[in-house]
DNA sequence: TTTTTTGTACTGACCAGTCAGTTCATAAAG
DNA sequence: CTTTATGAACTGACTGGTCAGTACAAAAAA
């Protein structure tokens, strides 16, 4: 069972709040944000109904908790990756950590994309881009100043690129090659973005 | 007024068809598919909502028949595109294709990321991989034919990855760079792809 | 004692799908 | 040319069900 948290959280509360992320996040990759009810959560969840209410008010409120929580939890991962001695290194660990965060938290990765565009939420997706885009297009800039990248290089439209690229290949593995380790697939991506798929 | 659609259909009934066509895909990108009422898509439509079921018995079938339309003309698009002297400038035309076709129909490619997900459409969405992501495959075994490019590749990944790549640039454009033309996110991605984003 | 959770019952809004009836283009009959 | 007939396409009020959110008394935890 994928949860998108690590059940960590102490305190009554903490931890009913994280396995009703877990049950929503499920559910709504399942079948998406309106089609999900409340009552479908809270049972998957193992709580009652008005539990729900109680902690997060609205059923909106619940998803934008998630959505918020998951993007930190993706751009701690990401920005904890992007350390490496040089630039094309950290860039190779975090797109590795990218493949690895959605390996876990799959079911994430379907919602994100699903509702992204909802504008209820768009301070969590504006979150999403500022720091998760904003680690890729830190370590371009990196690699710009390092003289490893041409100077002209369009960092932000190559972020979104890389980014988006990433997480194509992360959700589209169960599809495509389910038993493709994520080692292969990031060799793959990695020998695109490093030119070495020529030659 | 973006529409999923060349209006160019004659006769009635299918002008209709395409009518609740474009209404759908504005509405669904906005809102998602379950948020999208049938009154709504048939008031935007400008044809009542019995119409609607006239013409495609339930919501479902309407939206199938969306989808099945949309990835069809994205297929046309990007095999008309794939010829080319070799296989690097057929990829270049193919890329710029699918930059073009977004950008025409923006919103059918956030109804795409968005719903691909739901089991119900799991038919729309297998030829949208066969036929999408195989004419990437195809250039890019073209290249690995005339040695463009090393012949260890893993053409599956690659073409999911570059596919997702355009996608994701596509949609944040106008989130991102507005004003950016699509001429220039293409020469960023093509650095990408032929490596020329180093030195 | 206070906070949190439970379980059940309820309400009011909303919505997919139905159906009896209307419109209209075309064509056959007068 | 005019009238009548036909059927495909369209209409919109209505129905039956669903669901977010409320209410609240009682219990369990802290």
């Amino acid at each position: 069972m994928t949860t998108v948290v690590p059940m960590t959280a102490s305190g009554r509360r903490a931890e009913t709040r994280l396995r009703l992320f877990g049950a929503a996040v499920e559910l709504i990759a399942e079948q998406g944000y309106t089609a999900t009810t409340v009552d479908a959560i809270a049972e998957r969840a193992g709580v009652a109904k008005g539990t729900v209410f109680y902690n997060f008010g609205t059923k909106e409120a619940l998803f934008s908790g998630l959505l918020d929580h998951g993007v930190g939890l993706l751009s701690a991962a990401l920005s904890g990756a992007a350390a490496g001695e040089t630039a094309l290194e950290a860039l190779d660990a975090v797109v590795m950590a990218q493949l690895r965060f959605f390996e876990e938290y799959g079911a994430f990765a379907r919602v994100l994309l699903a509702e992204m565009w909802r504008t209820a939420w768009r301070d969590a997706v504006a979150g999403l881009r500022r720091d998760a885009l904003g680690v890729y297009a830190g370590v371009l800039r990196r690699a710009v100043a390092e003289g490893a990248v041409r100077d002209d290089l369009d960092v932000e439209t190559a972020a979104t690129a890389v980014f988006g690229m990433v997480l194509t290949v992360a959700i589209e593995r169960k599809a495509l090659h389910p038993d493709r380790p994520i080692e292969r697939l990031h060799a793959t991506l990695m020998d695109l973005l490093r030119g070495r798929a020529t030659g």
